[in-house]
Formats: structure tokens, C-alpha cells, sequence
RNA sequence: GGCGCCGUAGCCAAGUGGUUAGGCAACGGUUUGCAAAACCGUCAUACACCGGUUCGAAUCCGGUCGGCGCCUCCA
């Protein structure tokens, strides 16, 4: 395996290589739990989950750590506007979140650290730095001392004397009274909450900002691990902080490799929830299949931004999201392939060993090798594409008068779609539940039952027996009309809301 | 002010020194009582603009225009 990355730190593409090798060791940053996740959330975590699909396909053992966050100033702050306690609200959404992954068909992280439960772990680092003089404390707080680490920087490609400090205009004078330097960031905080607190040798406080995930990265990783990663946003200054509080704590490199994400943007502008301009996963989980989001997000390159749009109807109300709605006619077009497929019957297959389609024989191969290539999705789905119209082009030539398919032949397009399942999670559900599925939300969508369609075919089947064309077309037509689209076949009639 | 990213055919989107990306839409065909689905073909000698390097540039270099991100909340 030659598994090409792109390397922020370094920012040039290089090969991944692992510390142990065969075993690859992965930090993703994770959620702070204090809502419910948006469709940049899918994004990112299904990036990563593709990534660790591929490493594995690839024979790879890999420890995959993403941390939640569960302490942190939001969630206080959304715990009390809603009366309860933080654990209470960080449980009810991390939960959320497993379910929203779940649906997306991401795979459970191997170990998913919570903040909550390394605090001791939090505050020996903390010290560890305040012994080697890169921490400082001051009135309650300790702030890491940003001139003891002289790589400061080095992640997002900026000096010191270059930041503008205060740019976002988040900070407070009070706080930056406090430190020695305006970079200079907190690795323990003041405070009293009486749940979201914890006492510790340099007061009662609760951890600072970027801390919590060198604390439980190292721990679950060891000092220097293979890959660390998270969305673009993240690398100054929460990375670039880690990189610093950490190497200067271990005196060893921290990760070997960066990797990060792009936007989800709308409107050409960063979907974020300080804009307001997102929506949560869920949200858009009413509209189309999870498996449609799953698609979308890997129809572009991980790191380019990712174009976002929703239709609004006459009353203003969301009524569609046209990027999605694409990519799940491209998730029906893989299952109804795959339906396809499992449908051809077995005195259709021939037990002889028949030439395989190049795109077929070759899939693994073309995933695996897109993959390999800075995890290249669009060319894994371009892939994918091709194996498809081979597929159908196969079951074609079964289904045509005297046609048949070597079993060979029909146990590698088996295999190809099992190959896709577990290298890009998708298609692996049951195919006639899911296009069931759509077919139901839609048909309600446009405000009729299935029920008034299948009275409507029934009529028209009395219709076609008895060789009354005109009428059979007549309610064909009436079904067109409401959106209808009727697909006869030997063995009966069915339906699809295109 | 500093750092960085992007501009590819009607639309989405890969590629990034010479060789088919892929998808959607549209149109033509095979098939069908008519359709749809599926498949085949066309659209496609496209790469923001101006210079330069090169036998050869969408790709490298310089500049211009347009869009965006980050510079202590963000995935």
C-alpha cells in the first residue's frame, strides 16, 4: 500500500507511514455535545470514516480515537438556559450524535475519550508544563507561555509577530491582562460552577480550550502518534495549541501527520453555527436518505469546499436541499442496480466461467488506488459509476430473450458491491426497504397516499386487459401529473416518484 | 496588515507539464402497445484574464481580475 496524504503541517502530499508498522493511530477531534450535528459534522466524520475504512481495506490494524467534548463553556451556559445539569445535556446529544453517525453509516470510533472522565489526566499535563516553565499561572488561570515553544506556528504557517491579535474580537481585555502574551492561551480556567469544576493544585477551574485533546491523545495514543485530525477551522489556533502544549510537555513530535477538512459552505459562505446559516443532520434526514448526505459529501474532494443549498417554498419554509436530492438519485441508482442484480433469476446464470467486465474485475483495484491517492473520492465515486452501468449492462443481457450470465461472472458483481459497502458505506442496506422508503417520503411529500396510486394502477391494469390503450394512457398521464412514474415489466406494474 | 485556498464545457466535479475522469441536464438511438428504468451515442479539442518558461501549459513562474477562509467559538 502506497497511501499518498496531503499533510498540513508539512503542506505537500506524502506518503502516511506509521509509527508501529501495520498499525495506524488516529485522533479526530470531535463533537462539543451541546447540539445536535450539522451537516458539516457529516461531513468531516464521514471524511474520517471513509479514511479509516480505506486504511483498514488496506490491511491496516487502526486504533481510532474521537474524543467528545463535554466540558466547555457552551454547554454550561445551554445546561442552564435549559434547567439541567451539563452531563445531563452532553449525554442526551452525544447520543444524538452516535444516531446521526449511525444513519450515515459511519462506523463507531475505537475509543471515544470524554473530557469529563480525564480531568486528572488534563491537570498532571497542565502541571507538567508548569514544571518545565512553559505555563504560567496567573490570577486563578495558567496560560501556556507561547515564546517557550519556538515551533509556534509551524501548523498553520504563521509568526508570532504576524497574528493580528484580537482579530475576531472575542477576546477581553480582562483575560489578555492576564497574560504575558497576547498568543498566550489557557490551559486552566477559574471558575466555580459548582458541576462544571474541579479542584486541582492550581485552583478550583475547569480545563482551558485545546488542552483536553493533547491530554487524551497522548493518553490513548501514546506521545507521538500517526495522524491527527479535524476540520479546517481547527488548525489555528486549537491545533496549532496542541502541537505547542504538547511537544513542549514530551519534547517529541506529537503527530506525524495533519489532515483537514474543508467547509461546508452555502451561499459561498462558511456553513457555521455562529453564522446561523446550517442545518442539523437530522434536519436534513427528513428530506433524503442519510446515505444521500454520505454520497454528497464525497462527490468533492475532502479538502475543497463543499457547495450547500436549500429551496424555499412559497411560505418560505425549507422544501428541499437540490444538491442532496441529486446525490440520493445516485444512492437509488446504486441500489436499484443492486436490486437489479439480486433479482436475476437463477436459471438465468450459467455455471461457467464467463469474462468479467473491466469495471467490475477492476473496482477494488480503481477504489483502492483512488483512495491511495489523497483519499480521492469524486474518482472512487467515478469508479463506482462505471462498475454500475457494467452491472446493469450484464443484467441486460440476462434478462434479454435467451440471455444469460456466467455465475462467475455474477458472483464478482456480488463481490463489488460488497466491496463498496465496506470501503465507502454505501449501498449496504436492504435495497427494496430503502427505495421503499424514499418512494413513501415522497409520494407524501407531494401530498398523495400510495394507496390512491395503487387504485390508479389497478384501473389501468382493468384497462390494459382489455386492449383499451387510450384509457391505460389516460391514467397514465393522471399518475404523470402527480408525479408518478409507472415502469411496466412481465411480471406486473410498479412505481417510482422520480 | 499577515497567512492560505479557489476560478475547468449548460450545471456539479476530478485531473495539475504531452494520453477517456465521472455525474446531472439536453438531444438522438436500442427496448416498449405507449412509457419508465437500463444501455449506446452526441453535447466535450473546457480549463478567469495578461505575460513568461518549454518542443509542448488548464497544469510551472510573474502579474491582473473575481470569490472565499483563518489570524484565540466553530468540523
Amino acid at each position: 500500500m502506497a497511501f499518498a496524504l496531503y499533510d498540513s503541517l508539512t503542506a505537500q502530499k506524502r506518503l502516511f507511514t506509521t509509527q508501529t508498522p501495520g498499525h495506524a493511530k488516529l485522533y479526530v477531534c470531535g463533537m462539543t455535545v451541546y447540539d445536535y450535528a450539522h451537516v458539516g459534522h457529516a461531513r468531516c466524520y464521514t471524511i474520517y470514516d471513509v479514511l479509516v475504512r480505506h486504511l483498514r481495506e488496506s490491511g491496516m490494524k487502526v486504533t481510532y480515537v474521537r474524543n467528545i467534548t463535554d466540558v466547555e463553556d457552551k454547554i454550561v451556559a445551554r445546561a442552564k438556559k435549559n434547567g439541567e445539569t451539563s452531563l445531563a445535556l452532553s449525554q442526551r446529544f452525544t447520543a444524538m450524535f452516535h444516531e446521526d453517525m449511525e444513519r450515515l453509516h459511519n462506523l463507531p470510533a475505537d475509543i471515544e475519550p470524554r473530557v469529563s472522565e480525564h480531568i486528572p489526566d488534563i491537570q498532571a499535563l497542565v502541571q507538567r508544563l508548569i514544571d518545565k516553565g512553559a505555563a504560567y499561572e496567573s490570577a486563578g488561570d495558567v496560560y501556556f507561555r507561547v515564546k517557550a515553544f519556538p515551533g509556534y506556528g509551524k501548523l498553520s504557517h504563521r509568526k508570532l509577530d504576524n497574528l493580528e491579535y484580537g482579530a475576531s474580537g472575542r477576546t477581553t481585555d480582562d483575560e489578555e491582562s492576564r497574560k504575558e502574551h497576547p498568543a498566550d492561551f489557557a490551559l486552566w480556567k477559574k471558575s466555580d460552577e459548582p458541576n462544571d469544576s474541579w479542584p486541582s493544585a492550581f485552583g478550583r477551574g475547569r480545563p482551558g480550550w485545546h488542552i483536553e485533546c493533547s491530554a487524551m491523545a497522548m493518553k490513548h495514543l501514546g506521545e507521538t502518534f500517526d495522524l491527527h485530525a479535524g476540520g479546517l477551522d481547527l488548525v489555528f489556533p486549537h491545533h496549532e495549541n496542541e502541537i505547542a502544549q504538547s511537544e513542549a510537555a514530551t519534547g517529541k513530535p506529537y503527530a506525524n501527520h495533519w489532515m483537514h477538512n474543508g467547509f461546508i459552505e452555502t451561499n459561498k459562505e462558511k456553513m457555521s453555527k455562529s453564522l446561523g446559516n446550517f442545518f442539523t443532520a437530522r434536519e436534513v434526514f427528513n428530506y433524503v436518505e442519510p446515505e444521500a448526505v454520505r454520497y454528497f459529501v464525497m462527490s468533492v474532494h475532502y479538502r475543497s469546499p463543499l457547495n450547500f443549498d436549500w429551496t424555499l417554498d412559497a411560505e418560505n419554509k425549507v422544501s428541499g436541499f437540490p444538491q442532496l436530492e441529486d446525490a440520493e438519485r445516485r444512492v437509488e441508482y446504486i441500489y436499484t442496480t443492486r436490486e437489479r442484480l439480486l433479482a436475476i433469476p437463477s436459471e438465468r446464470v450459467v455455471d461457467t466461467i464467463g469474462k468479467t467486465p473491466e469495471a467490475i474485475q477492476k473496482l477494488k483495484t480503481s477504489l483502492q488506488s483512488a483512495l491511495d491517492d489523497d483519499l480521492n473520492m469524486p474518482i472512487a465515486l467515478g469508479a463506482v459509476s462505471d462498475f454500475l452501468r457494467e452491472v446493469n449492462e450484464l443484467v441486460d443481457g440476462a434478462s434479454r430473450k435467451k440471455g444469460n450470465v456466467a455465475g462467475s461472472v455474477l458472483v464478482a458483481a456480488k463481490d463489488g458491491f460488497a466491496t463498496i459497502g465496506r470501503l465507502l458505506g454505501l449501498g449496504t442496506e436492504d435495497p427494496s426497504a430503502l427505495l421503499l422508503r424514499i418512494r413513501a417520503r415522497r409520494i407524501k411529500a407531494r401530498g398523495f397516499t400510495e394507496e390512491a396510486v395503487e387504485a390508479k394502477i389497478q384501473e389501468r391494469i382493468a384497462a390494459r386487459n382489455s386492449k383499451d390503450f387510450a384509457l391505460a394512457d389516460a391514467v397514465r398521464a393522471e399518475l404523470s401529473a402527480m408525479g408518478v412514474e409507472l415502469m411496466d415489466s412481465p411480471t406486473g406494474t410498479t412505481w417510482r416518484i422520480p
